[in-house]
DNA sequence: GAGTACATGTAATTAGTTACATGATTGA
DNA sequence: TCAATCATGTAACTAATTACATGTACTC
């Protein structure tokens, strides 16, 4: 499916980028939610993105004498790109998750056991979900234009709050069926 | 972190299984909303898992001449699922989606084309919410009792169903941005 | 007899993580 | 001068998918 492909010609689309910037992207906020890649991943693929002829590449002096590969899109690559963008594939069957994996098995564990772990997991949640959603409020007071690159952040980060809060919301349902008894 | 490993232990450790019984499972409604392994994956991995001495394997002829391994748990692969069952681990950071993706870089596709992708996936979230919230709704009129194995069963359901419910109303809050101009 | 489900494997490839490895720049 | 950040790569391994490959059992 060449999913990290599309992922970094979205980027190198916006504007060109070196690897490092891409791999600080894939850590950032929003996107960081819901796709990631690690730099042994992102590098290599920057190379076969150039020999595909979807990337041209420019080696930029930074200071003195470090190097840095600048990669910005070629027509073939934006084609491509937006070819990919437009395609409307089925949703995924599945959305792994290990805790509702070992919430699957949880009749295996005591009941105290496992309310600590429901509790682990609500906080983690909740701490993710409010800084998300204070970034949401204080960079995005309003939604922002139709056809800006500010609309997917707003989207995409509206997303993750709401996600969050559901999860949050279902953790806590799963608490109160065993702390009432 | 050998996550299939653990999933199949789990499997296991409620009823001895073939490799082919632990394949449905992770086809079946609830399971295979959060997890999921080809037949591929799980024979090495059942093979492996005898070698390391978590799971036993017996012959078991079906018909006339037909046979299949059944494998059941080892004492050490009990001990070692219910280790990594009570494990508390870190949220993860990324949940991979790439619709979400899509619509980070949606800014760079027309308005009609973005909506009817939006569409597209409200119908298939739509159905498959439904889907499950008739699963839930008719297997489990009330909510099973805490120790079982359906109350995992149980929770893992309701989870996906409002997980679902949640994806349905964030695509349609996108929807009323692109509507609204 | 035909078709579907049962049953088990391997091969080849792609995707992703962790570890190894190196060096420059910037700001306190 | 020290630490954090910038910057780029490879190696080894683990995880997952798709394709190849084969044969039996059951039900209509």
């Amino acid at each position: 499916m060449r999913n990290l492909k599309y992922a970094i010609l979205g980027l190198v689309n916006r504007e060109p980028k070196t690897g490092y910037d891409i791999k600080k992207a894939f850590d950032d906020r929003a996107l960081t939610n819901f796709w990631h890649a690690e730099h042994s991943q992102i590098y290599p693929e920057l190379a076969k993105l150039v020999k595909e002829g979807m990337l041209n590449c420019s080696t930029v002096i930074q200071g003195q004498k470090m190097e840095k590969k600048l990669y910005s899109i070629t027509p073939a690559g934006k084609k491509e790109f937006e070819t990919w963008l437009e395609d409307d594939v089925p949703i995924e069957r599945t959305y792994k998750d290990i805790f509702r994996l070992r919430t699957f098995f949880s009749d295996e564990l005591d009941r105290e056991k496992y309310l600590k772990l429901l509790y682990s997991q609500r906080e983690q949640h909740i701490v993710r979900r409010d800084y998300l959603s204070g970034i949401l409020d204080t960079v995005f007071p309003n939604i922002p234009a139709i056809g800006t690159a500010d609309l997917g952040d707003y989207m995409v980060l509206d997303g993750a709050v709401s996600r969050e809060t559901d999860y949050v919301k279902w953790l806590e349902r799963c608490i109160e069926i065993f702390e009432k008894q």
